[in-house]
DNA sequence: GATTTTTAAATTGTATACAAGAATACAAGT
DNA sequence: ACTTGTATTCTTGTATACAATTTAAAAATC
């Protein structure tokens, strides 16, 4: 099968699926790859896929030894404790500088995410809630005015996409969450950045529970 | 204890030297690199140099831009500020973990470190104290036993090095930078992980604060 | 002279060929 | 049966050739 060609260049289309296949857990962990059969399946040369590799090796998704190939790493449940327990500090830290920093631009861009999230609570629509979810977080991490900040937080929270789907598939989870998000935009908007801080750093901790609790009951 | 394998691949070898370059100003800001002369500049075909730039590009140290080129990015005073809140939460949090999970091993490399640190102190041998520093934190980040936080704490500690050389400088700094570690390593054999997140988060504020004037004073 | 169009050069993106290292299979010796 | 040495094969690492895109420069039009 060739790849879906919508970014600008094959290694991004290359990373963008490998990184799919790997959260999805169609390719496990602990599976190795070699570029010969990856080139093969793709329909692309080596040169784009080693540059994927290395791409997924730098964000821990697979790991390469020298001369010796690549293996799938993936996230595990310990991994996602150990992610939840970074953004814990940090998504404070983010929401911290914010509330302090925030543009009128992205303020209302925040406004929209969290207005439009009610609209489709009452309306019961997980999808576009789960994609709102997503953007209140990185309108946020683009907030901090803080760009090594943004750009730790987006990769986290790419990381972890698939389980967060799962969290938020436990019952009640989504109304809570946007309710806190409600909270979190108040003490963004009245510039409260100690308040910002608490409440995020209480949202992840809940968002954590939530996950764990979703995983177990698998 | 680990070996440091020394750059067995050209990609390294690039990757490290380039590194080197930017950190050190020789390669300045806003300036752009061209795979060509890089490759004809340190004798290596493009391929190598490709992988090194997208290496530094993951890390933030050059931009690139699709099918426009690599410019320098460095490490601006802003980054430093920006760095140094992210560390401020993150090695508190390390240290924590430390306090609770700490091997024997590394426990007993951390007290050599600051007994060695104490002992050049006395010598006022400069460059072992700063190479004793990177390696008390280094060690802490790996006793998180979270690689995440590891890996995050690792490339910003990498990313600042030039500026810490620089903090060093200032006087007494070196004296308080040991006494703290030890505070720090007395927290972690107590298992006082409270106390340890709290007198490292006050470590690395300090730190900062160094560093800033000692920049301010070029 | 200014502006658009065309053309050429430079540069990145990709494919492929070749070299070097590692894993595997197998034979010989004990 | 087990080890050891060797040859073969497989895989990654690097160099280079080619394609596609962008920049610039020159030519043409107004």
């Amino acid at each position: 099968m060739i790849i879906d060609n919508f970014a600008k260049s094959l290694e991004q289309s290359v990373f963008l699926k490998l990184e799919e296949e790997i959260l999805n857990g169609e390719l496990k962990k602990g599976e190795s790859l070699t570029e010969n059969s990856l080139s093969s399946r793709l329909g692309v040369s080596r040169t784009p896929i080693r540059a994927a590799l290395h791409h997924l090796a730098e964000e821990g998704l697979v790991k390469i030894e020298a001369n010796r190939g690549v293996t799938v790493v993936g996230v595990s449940e310990t991994d996602l404790v150990d992610i939840y327990t970074i953004r814990m500090r940090l998504e404070g830290l983010a929401s911290r500088a914010a509330a302090s920093n925030i543009s009128e631009e992205d303020l209302s861009d925040l406004r929209d995410s969290v207005e439009l999230s009610e609209f489709y609570i009452r309306k019961r629509d997980a999808e576009h809630l789960k994609e709102l979810d997503t953007r209140f977080h990185e309108i946020i991490y683009r907030a901090s005015s803080n760009p090594r900040l943004d750009k730790i937080l987006s990769e986290l929270h790419r990381n972890i996409r698939v389980y967060r789907k799962l969290s938020l598939t436990v019952s009640d989870r989504l109304e809570k969450s946007v309710e806190e998000h409600r909270e979190i935009l108040s003490a963004i908007e009245s510039g409260n950045a100690e308040e910002a801080d608490r409440l995020m750093t209480s949202h992840i901790s809940s968002a954590l529970d939530s996950v764990l609790s979703a995983v177990e009951k698998q």
